[in-house]
RNA sequence: GGGGCUGUAGCUCAGCCGGAUAGAGCGACGGUUUCCUAAACCGUAGGUCGUGGGUUCGAGUCCCGCCAGCCCCGCCA
């Protein structure tokens, strides 16, 4: 419907005007805004038009008044007659508008055979680059990459359904102190671990990380030793260089595992790779004259942000030993996303999908990158921030034993659990169906489950992970769409001809109000993606998602599809196919594979 | 001390650019099945939108103060 509401908004503008040729006229007037928007409430009709009423105090007329002579201008157009009802004006001044039903059946007619559901392709595209997941290497990935993972992946999907050219990044953490302290903690108790693969796995080490870190933490002497190592290493002394590689390798192996079973796919580029450029960073503050050396580091001090003595805060690119910092590295890549190719990635978006816990970092790092000028017109910087993932006890989640939880273990758990429901409902509804099936079901519900939970919850609060509630089958969770789906494929499998065969040249007529209820679901879907677009908000496509599984089960209760007289099946056949092939592509934007049965 | 985020029904949460009587879901209570999967549908009850001001024709939404919770605050990421 947005191209419908562009021509709305044209002809409400162009009747305004007309209406008042004098406010037209005066270059420091109020000027025309309609305020359309889509209805509040179905009986207001499609779209209301509030403009009139900012109007009544400049034109010193009544806002009904206003609305009244904004009507009648429309009603002179022709094209507006063509489109819509005969506008109601209702409440202090609202104008009501109804498009017409065949203009309505018309789109319908239109994303029947439209594979984009009357989404356009983005014009003029350039690079997007979405910054998720990013789990550390040496470290399993857990509960805390769920938020970043998910939301990073719907994002770039939304985005390149879009038709833009995206880079998914996943910006690891694979270099820093860090590794100096587990190279050095290894070298002393599993030397083995540095020069041959797989010599221990991938939970032994990140028990070695621990007491790494836990020496580091108050032994000096090991502290040093470790900061020599990451000398080394960034020397690319060769005993390191390999030592890390082999850690490198084998981390990235157990993350693809998660991305694999998530279906997810992502690019790696980690801290590392930016090294070569961070001595150009620090160069190019310089330059600019950001750069101030402070107490032997050299930072950056922000505008607007001061710390505790009212003196602005910095931000420290190279410490007081020479060394950089992930300050250095985040500006790096800023600088290098943006810049042309072939030593940039010439991006015109780039979007960081982390924990709000990280918003003062990005805020600091990307005003330092605005002042350098490292964005390039209508360069889009922006940090997707999200709230933490809690337990019901509304406390940081954890498992029993007070360990963070895997996310390898939280995955298991979901489809298991989705599994044990599926059997238990088989068993009472004396249902047999083959292992395989019962594998792909509980795996599909388990992970969708997963997924939209997280997705559908406004990403900024914290999030309280539930797998009762997730895996519920009603209310707004993954089953209940995943069976709107089934639904509709239980119709085809019946004999309902989806494919549009059935009387393909039959006019679309509709006469319930719960088809025209689903109709104007349907016609929502391009607003929505555009909005999610935008407003980089994947839980406003869910909630559109459930609104039209609700509507769609409303139709399928109350109107016969199948048993429909002969004329009015094949327009309740188009509408199942449309709200199939729309929830298919709305959950395949977030991730979510869908099902024929459940 | 400074900064950020959050505060909406018993619980979990929506609420678009400020628009009409603030919405879902769960839970509670009550109904619906010879018919496409009842994993559904229909109905009832439940609100000082943390609080006090301000702006506006109009504020859950914008501005200011206050209260509460969480997070961040110089050489870790």
């Amino acid at each position: 419907m947005l191209r419908i509401a562009q021509t709305l908004d044209a002809q409400l503008r162009v009747a305004m005007e007309r209406a008042f040729p004098q406010v037209a006229a005066q270059p420091d007037g109020p000027g025309f805004d309609p305020q359309l928007a889509p209805a509040s409430k179905p009986e207001f009709g499609d779209f209301q038009a509030n403009g009139a009423l900012p109007l009544a105090k400049p034109l010193g007329q009544a806002p009904r008044a206003i609305a009244a002579a904004i009507v009648e201008q429309l009603q002179g157009q022709p094209a507006f007659t063509e489109l819509c009802l005969e506008p109601q004006i209702a409440g202090p001044g609202f104008i009501n508008l109804t498009l017409r039903p065949e203009r309505l059946a018309d789109e319908v007619q239109l994303r029947l055979g439209d594979p984009r559901l009357g989404v356009p392709p983005v014009q003029g595209a350039a690079p997007v680059v979405v910054d998720f997941s990013s789990p550390n290497i040496a470290k399993e990935m857990h509960v805390g990459h769920l938020r970043s993972t998910i939301i990073g992946d719907s994002l770039a999907r939304v985005l390149e359904f879009r038709g833009h050219p995206v880079l998914r990044l996943n910006h690891v953490g694979d270099w820093g102190t860090q590794f100096g302290m587990l190279i050095t903690h290894l070298k002393q108790v599993a030397p083995e671990a540095l020069s041959t693969a797989d010599a221990v796995d991938l939970g032994d080490l990140v028990a070695f990380y621990r007491q790494a870190k836990a020496r580091f933490d108050d032994d000096e002497a090991f502290q040093t030793t470790s900061r020599e190592e990451v000398v080394k290493l960034q020397g690319g002394d060769p005993v390191s260089r390999q030592a890390w590689q082999l850690l490198c390798d084998q981390s990235r192996r157990e993350f693809q595992k998660i991305y694999d079973r998530l279906a997810i796919r992502l690019s790696e580029r980690g801290e590392s790779f930016y090294n070569p450029y961070l001595e150009a960073v620090v160069a190019d503050l310089d330059a600019s004259g950001l750069l101030v050396t402070d107490d032997g580091a050299r930072c950056v001090f922000l505008e607007g942000v001061s710390g505790k003595d009212g003196k602005p805060l910095p931000v420290i690119v190279q410490k007081s030993d020479g060394g950089f910092n992930y300050a250095t590295t985040d500006l790096a890549a800023i600088r290098y996303r943006f810049a042309a190719a072939p030593e940039g990635d010439g991006a015109r978006r780039v979007i960081y999908v982390t924990d709000a816990g990280q918003a003062n970092h990005f805020a600091g790092v990307f005003q330092v990158a605005r002042r350098a000028g490292w964005l390039p017109d209508g360069g889009r910087l922006e940090h997707v921030p999200f709230g933490l993932v809690q337990g019901e006890d509304g406390k940081k989640l954890k498992t029993r034993a007070g360990d963070t939880v895997r996310l390898r273990d939280l995955l298991d758990e979901a489809v298991e659990r989705a599994e044990a429901d599926l059997r238990r409902r088989l068993a009472e509804e004396g249902r047999s169906e083959e292992e395989a099936f019962i594998q792909h079901v509980a795996t599909t519900v388990g992970l969708a489950a997963v997924k939209y939970a997280d997705l559908s919850q406004n990403r900024i609060t914290n999030y309280q992970f539930s797998f009762d509630r997730m895996l519920a089958l009603q209310g707004n969770t993954a089953p209940y769409l995943l069976y709107a789906v089934v639904r509709i494929a239980g119709i085809a499998r019946k004999g309902g001809d989806l494919a549009g065969g059935e009387a393909a040249d039959a006019p679309l007529i509709f006469t319930e109000p719960q088809e025209w209820a689903l109709v104007r679901e349907l016609l929502r879907f391009d607003a929505v993606i555009a909005e999610v677009e935008e407003e980089l908000l994947p839980n406003r496509l869910c909630t559109y998602l459930f609104e039209l599984s609700q509507v769609f089960n409303r139709f399928y209760d109350q109107v016969p599809v199948l048993k429909a007289e002969p004329e009015a099946r094949p327009p309740r056949l188009a509408l199942c196919r449309l709200t199939a092939d729309t929830l298919k592509l709305g959950l395949g934007l977030l991730g979510i594979p869908t099902l024929e049965r459940m």
